[in-house]
DNA sequence: TGACACAATATGTCTATACATAATAGCGTA
DNA sequence: TACGCTATTATGTATAGACATATTGTGTCA
């Protein structure tokens, strides 16, 4: 009988149902993996497998020997899709447009240069681009690439194809680090067709292969723009 | 040799390793499971986690019988922690405030109504408050509580702890929608002590118990304010 | 009483094996 | 050539058993 199929899907989610449900309050232990598994006629390594997702997903936290408790304050993470941008604006129905707008190489300097962690002079290239919905402005693309790190982008086209579709497939980053905020829109305003001042929603992004710093970008983005997720 | 301790992490970071130094280029097929099972002197079942936690992460693709292959464009996904505000203000070394503006009954109409997918007229309760950190304005707060999936918050006292602290104790979600985006400042301007039309950063939530709506909240935050995450 | 060592314990990980399942590739037939 | 069935194959999941490791709690000793 209940030839369940218990598969740690299953399990998970009856885990997930009883916590939901207030079977299990929040800071309360819950029964142990042996336990679990004996009631769920599981293998210990299935309901590990269910429990370490739950862990995972921020509602329970795990200690050995302390066991497993309903998290109480479940600190749960949304998780953002980064997607190239063609892929956001196709996705979304739409047709892609890119706009090449510049590109100089310059030496690197004041915040540029610390938020990089570079030495004053490291030679970047700053590439500024627009991308298109349709036959309006998505998003203004700043650039700047670290010459040291990648020095293909010497060189690189950017007319046609984005930075950033170039980079990707050209130099794969081990870290990144991400920061959204609003902001007053500045010289992109033009760009975006948007009133100076107009609120933006930004995205930065700088990304690392092992230490080195291969780019630093800023994405700017009319408000119309929504970064949306679900869980 | 290389009693290597073949642990699956070993394996994880070699193969990323492998995949950022180019020994594997974008698009490619990487060994099978058994394959690599023999290279490392591991199990199938080690090396199976090691290719399920990169392909999590994007970094492989991975399909029955087509095998594992190197994403293309690696959609990788940026992971933000969704803490309580209080404990997001004490993290970053302030003192946090709260201070409650205002709360009533109201029946749901319009957009909101739309939004929660709920039937016009069905009883919400309206509550504004602040949180700040220091003496500064931290995060203008304006929720709906549903009524009829939490009956408890009827008669809750938002004036000492915020809605949302007492939310997350008393009626866990099962599913939630994120958005963010950029605003210009409205209502919320004076309590945030900016310039009406000024910059704002909105983060929008939306919590189910199964199906069944929990809150609706708008989190304002002065442009100051950004949100980071690394991976 | 306090500090420290140690045993007990729950989770963490690995192995070997088996079967399940999705998807391709190839074969055979119309 | 086009279509559809089938065998094959790589991943997906489950199992039992074992050992590893972090952490708690206890007991011992100063």
């Amino acid at each position: 009988m209940t030839r369940s199929r218990a598969s740690y899907r299953t399990i998970r989610d009856e885990i997930s149902r009883r916590i939901a449900s207030r079977v299990w309050l929040p800071g309360a232990l819950i029964p142990g993996e042996e336990a679990l598994a004996g009631e769920f006629g599981a293998a210990r390594a299935t309901v590990n497998r269910a429990l370490r997702e739950l862990a995972e997903q921020g509602l329970v936290e795990r200690r050995r020997k302390a066991g497993t408790r309903v998290a109480l304050h479940p600190v749960r993470e949304a998780r953002f899709a980064i997607p190239l941008v063609r892929h956001e604006v196709e996705a979304a129905g739409q047709v892609y447009g890119y706009r090449f707008l510049s590109s100089v190489v310059v030496g690197a300097k004041g915040q540029v240069a610390e938020r990089l962690g570079l030495a004053d002079g490291a030679r970047l290239r700053h590439v500024q681009a627009l991308h298109l919905a349709g036959s309006a402005p998505f998003q203004f693309e700043d650039r700047y690439i670290i010459l040291d790190t990648v020095p293909a982008a010497q060189d690189a086209d950017f007319s046609a194809i984005g930075p950033n579709e170039w980079l990707v497939e050209t130099a794969p980053f081990t870290h990144a680090e991400f920061s959204f905020f609003a902001d007053a829109a500045g010289k992109e305003a033009q760009h975006l067709g948007i009133a100076p001042g107009a609120p933006v929603f930004v995205g930065e992004r700088i990304t690392w292969l092992a230490e080195r710093p291969i780019t630093l970008v800023r994405m700017v983005h009319p408000s119309r723009y929504r970064m949306v997720t679900r869980l």
